[in-house]
DNA sequence: CGAAATATGTCAACATGGCTGACCTAACTG
DNA sequence: CAGTTAGGTCAGCCATGTTGACATATTTCG
């Protein structure tokens, strides 16, 4: 098993399980999992938002309204990271549409607070649950702990900068949420 | 830090860690997580395949020709899942370019078998370098088994349609290159 | 052998969703 | 009041996906 051709000096430990990584070798597998389970990932809910004339960067934007109901155009921005010319597109139809509705800031009158409709929030949460169902039986094939080690895998991925940004807005969310409910 | 004004019928055993799962509710984080990962696990290739005035398509021919040299222009489109068409467009400017070269199938002479050329794989390998770095360094910050984890996660999220086909992929590009190696 | 199927390439047109640059209004802040 | 900030908008460009139609070479099969 061990590569006995290979300098004494760079000897490596197995990485995980059977899979040698040998020295300096990509880590194939995991770089390459990324994008099939994104693809998939992502795939149902493009389905259902053909449907509805709508693409992946509505989702985005209804999502994240839906999660966060009262932000700001430029919070908005700064989780999406493109520019306000990309999110006025989509943004517009949304609102045109009765998904998305803007209420002027109380104490900031410039801004336009972003709201979901009833029916805005239906359709978000008609696309939360179809990931939801995907993440949650994926999760229910694994060990007990693996929503956890997900969370950790995926958290580590992202930037260092971004990383505490990122949790604050997650936890900022489902602090609302629980009060809501 | 408990929320008491919570109805006590719908009180809910702990998903993982302290983060409560009630009844129904969407899995949030990992669903947002998953946005945010793969958004910064992109981001940093898309930067140096701008330089070379190429798009993120590109490099996924170009990534997935690196790992299975030889292979036909339908796996290709089979594992990208895009129309010929599609990729068409990015597989000239690449081989025009003297990253990939296409040679004729020794038994089918009309399968035009992709390779990448030196230059070809000099740049899959360092993107591939780039991702690996953001990996290795995820995974260091976590527990022993934090590979195999992620790997058994990422599969389970892939279409149970795709996921023997998947693992075939990468397991058969694993075999290949270690015999080259 | 000849017909049909297969592997691949290509033209044209269109949609989505990024981008830059320029410019505007309304409202807040010092 | 002057300058900054939040947000919107117009115009145009680019990358990358789509459909549909069609062409060419090669293989396969009756």
């Amino acid at each position: 098993m061990a590569d006995l051709t290979a300098p004494a000096a760079t000897d490596q430990k197995p990485a995980s399980g059977d899979r040698a990584a040998r020295q300096d070798e990509p880590i194939w597998d995991i770089i390459e999992l990324l994008f099939f389970a994104y693809r998939d990932f992502v795939t149902e809910a493009d389905d259902v938002l053909a449907k509805f004339g709508f693409g992946r960067a509505h989702h985005r934007v209804l999502h994240f309204v839906n999660r966060n109901p009262g932000m700001k155009v430029a919070e908005l921005l700064d989780i999406l990271k493109i520019t306000k010319q990309s999110l006025g597109r989509v943004l517009k139809q949304l609102v045109d549409q009765g998904y998305v509705i803007q209420k002027e800031g109380a104490n900031d009158r410039r801004q336009r607070l972003l709201y979901v409709t009833a029916k805005g929030e239906s359709l978000a949460m008609k696309l939360a649950g179809l990931q939801t169902a995907r993440v949650a039986h994926a999760l229910s094939e694994l060990g007990p702990n693996a929503h956890e080690a997900a969370r950790r895998f995926l958290v580590a991925i992202v930037d260092a900068d971004n990383r505490e940004g990122v949790l604050r807005f997650i936890a900022r969310a489902d602090r609302a949420r629980r009060q809501r409910s």
